[in-house]
DNA sequence: CAGTATTCCTACCGTTTTAATAAGTATAGC
DNA sequence: GCTATACTTATTAAAACGGTAGGAATACTG
């Protein structure tokens, strides 16, 4: 599966903040330099989520992104939807075909396969994939305090 | 999900042969004027089949294709992905991303997903979707016996 | 043995998509 | 008013994709 940069800095940028507000504003100069993403990539990535109504902005100095609610209600779904529908979305053809075998193509596997691929995603929320980022990060760096 | 035009025009072809092949060869002319797609195209992408050995060429005048085994052994997992393997393959970023949280995803998510596609194409094989086209071709040209 | 029908190979071109950058505007805190 | 920030839009550069083209190799046929 190919995913766009898009969206895998996306997510990430939606993970970060989640881990890294506490109850205060997240700016994208944070995000940037912790995730190693341009700046300027995600000032234009951000404003999407907003519009997709998953993080809230404040302008201005002191200024920068919360999530509009609790990390365990926002789903994959709506997260990759909002940056790229054609990810979970119905198969599209480039080559328009408008064949019968095309269409028995369709009923056979790729109107399920993306079926599965929507209810899947909407079954994994951000706060899973802090939790685990969190266990990956802390099996890095505890077994040091025991050398 | 966006599926290239090669691996749409790839099975089509490959439904066709299983239809139209009694025994005897199916030319790339044939495939092409029974579906529409370029002659210098298919030429493209029929190479491609049967170096993954799913279908046999004969070279020469009376040359053309067959496939390699009984449709019903032929699964959907191995046409896809010898026409393109990052379908259903695990999720390659673009843009490197050696971060804990870009693995923390792969693990909650892009893998689980890639799994499942690969299983699922896996389970579905020509026969169905041939089957499943003549049921379609039928409930559209039957029908009119009956007016 | 010549002619023809076919697969095969490799290069090429144009369009679209994607990644990333850039520049400048608007907003709000201090 | 200065500064830090989000916002918007345009632009560039590179890659992927769809499709075409020319010609070489191969094998049947008369």
């Amino acid at each position: 599966m190919k995913i766009s940069s898009k969206v895998e800095c996306g997510i990430i940028s939606l993970v970060d903040i989640c881990i890294y507000s506490n109850d205060d504003v997240v700016t994208v100069i944070n995000i940037s330099a912790r995730q190693n993403i341009s700046a300027k990539y995600l000032e234009q990535i951000l404003p999407q989520l907003r519009q997709a109504d998953i993080i809230r902005s404040v302008k201005g100095a002191k200024g920068g992104y919360t999530l509009t609610r609790p990390a365990e209600k926002i789903t994959l779904r709506d997260v990759i939807n909002a940056l790229d529908s054609t990810v979970l979305g119905d198969v599209t053809f480039i080559g328009k075909e408008d064949s019968l075998i095309a269409d028995a193509l369709s009923e056979c596997l790729w109107s399920k396969m993306t079926a599965y691929l929507q209810s899947f995603a909407e079954n994994v929320t951000l706060r899973d994939i802090a939790d685990r980022y969190n266990k990956l990060s802390g099996s890095v760096s505890e077994p040091m305090y025991y050398i």
